[in-house]
DNA sequence: TTAATAATTGACAGCGCTGTCATTTTTTTA
DNA sequence: TAAAAAAATGACAGCGCTGTCAATTATTAA
């Protein structure tokens, strides 16, 4: 019932070669050729078999995304960027959850690989930012794309499409100094993700190029959580601190933001009057908040199908060398900024 | 370097085709045979080549995952309990986001099913509750389970996994009826969603087990989203509202909650003082509001293996007839709720 | 024009597995 | 104990495709 490359060949009046050739996008087919089996596949409505290309060939048409990241909002964003890049390549993916903590991480992956014969990765934070973990995989051959933060790649490992945090948390920063913020807080994510130190960066960086003198008090360790915005918000907000209070809160991402909110609530400080919260990210929930957050919006399933077009090209041995692609996300103005 | 069923063989002595047999759990094979092979199987490693079997052999050895539905922590959810089901099994998952409303979506599934050879589909809300659109695909012999509302399966179609939403939405009545309240309010999620006719049903149901008389003003009108609760919750509230007002509101999932408690900030209603809004689905943000809700949690990734279970043995032909197992969502009684 | 070279095309094996069917071994029956 | 029946095993083709390499055709140089 369904078309085989032989029925196309038939069709076609050529041998199954030469339409593996055409399907291939192979050099060394005559115009009128590529011609014939073209229209043959159309009529046909043939496509070619997954499997069979899997076992049959050397490359792989299959694509994984690996991922340890617990913002269900920007893995689902992924995956539909992923797999809008993989229809169009007549690619398949593959989702594999995983533990970045797991001492055996690598191992895993590359059983996976080995195993599922994938074409190539595609690796969010915080696997992008393991260098050991993507070398091993680069040596082993395997294609790998990163997304990751920061403006330009950290090495030349692997094709990456960064997203520039710096700028973004500059431009946060900026909004809330433009408001007349001067005692801004800090509350970070994990120490250890990229994004955290280049936002933390840009947040200095703004003070810095307002002439705003840096309070190092105002700087709280977080992890991303709701529960570190929570208790970072109390600790920069309880009247027994030592610390000027600060009079707006630069949160790492919009969970730390809405634990920042809460906290405030529970303190009786209302926001955005008596404090500012800005957050980062934009997912869904930062419009569910009260009041609304302000936030730095990221394309996601926009830098996800960039990637992996990028890890597609990459496979297919489209040589374009290390490229790379910035983002930048951009400030989306709610109700948790005011003026001071 | 990968194992192949091939060396399988050459290390147990027997023949690929008695590997195969083992490996396929097939009968007929004696059990010191069996063992032999087993033992070879563990040696080398082998895990059988998903693209090799499923170009040999009748059978296929994916499933998907098809699903229209906003709620990225559900899908998240539902994907890693059928991915665990799928690696016990060694079947490779699919996932295909796609359109409830799109008039083509059969004629979407059954090329994606026709062309991937699709072992079998695993169907949440709203898809699962599309009566034409599963029977369609039952007929091309597409093994289907669903995930679906209700106590009993509807038809006989395919194999369900119920969630009694009716019970919880009952139990969570309840809740609110034991804390004094007897105006409570009902705020609806899409009217052709199964799960919000069960939760109906529940809330009336209990209302009724405690003789309270029901008030049609008080059943609003929604559709799962954040806003629908905000002008629900305003509707309700609003002074010039002819109702009685409600000292408690039933919101169909967590999102409306946040919408209504969004909403009573704005009216500067204080909850839980002056107004109980209860949620459903106990979503990761519903410890994040202010206050934390009471919700009904349903453990989806369990219920995601448990479906995807159902659909490999139906795969399998592991004849377990129409097979309908069915959870509970239970009560969270955090923040939102208090007596009346 | 012809030989040499380059560009196109095709024949065929084989990827790792399963299905079919024939063969061998074991068990049962007479 | 032999013959018949049943159970266990294996040989081999072939799933749909790609890689290799040989054969053919078109193009260029001499």
């Amino acid at each position: 019932m369904k078309a085989t490359i032989n029925d196309v060949a038939k069709q076609a009046g050529v041998s199954i070669k030469t339409v593996s050739r055409v399907i291939n996008n192979e050099t060394s087919v005559r115009q009128l050729t590529r011609e014939k089996v073209q229209l043959a596949v159309e009529e046909l409505n043939y496509q070619p078999n997954l499997s069979a290309r899997n076992l049959a060939g050397a490359k792989s048409f299959s694509v994984a995304y690996i991922y340890d990241n617990p913002n269900a909002y920007y893995i689902i964003d992924m995956q539909e960027g992923i797999l809008s890049a993989c229809k169009q390549h007549g690619f398949e993916l593959l989702i594999h959850p995983c533990d970045a903590k797991n001492k055996n991480i690598t191992e895993e992956v590359v059983n996976m690989v080995k195993h599922a014969r994938i074409a190539g990765l595609i690796l969010t934070p915080p696997l992008s930012e393991m260098p050991e973990f993507v070398k091993t995989l680069v040596e082993l051959d395997v294609k790998v794309v990163r997304i990751m933060s920061g403006d330009v790649a950290p090495d030349e490992l692997s094709p990456c499409v960064m997203v520039n945090d710096r700028d973004a948390a500059q431009t946060i920063t900026q909004h809330l100094i433009d408001l007349g913020h001067k005692d801004i807080a800090f509350i970070a994510g994990d120490a250890e993700h990229m994004s955290t130190i280049e936002r933390y960066k840009g947040y200095r960086r703004a003070l810095k190029a307002s002439n705003i003198d840096f309070d190092k008090s105002l700087v709280i360790e977080g992890d991303y959580s709701f529960d570190s915005g929570v208790s970072g918000a109390k600790q920069l907000m309880s009247s027994e601190s030592k610390n000027t209070r600060p009079t707006a809160i630069f949160s790492c991402n919009d969970e730390i933001a809405a634990g920042a909110l809460f906290a405030a609530r529970l303190m009786n400080i209302s926001i955005p009057e008596q404090l500012s919260i800005v957050g980062f990210e934009n997912s869904p929930f930062s419009r569910q908040t009260w009041p609304k957050l302000t936030t730095a919006d990221q394309p996601n399933s926009q830098i996800a199908e960039d990637a992996a077009n990028l890890l597609i090209s990459q496979v297919r041995k489209q040589k374009n060398k290390i490229t790379i692609s910035q983002y930048v996300p951009k400030l989306v103005i709610r109700d948790s900024t005011a003026k001071c």
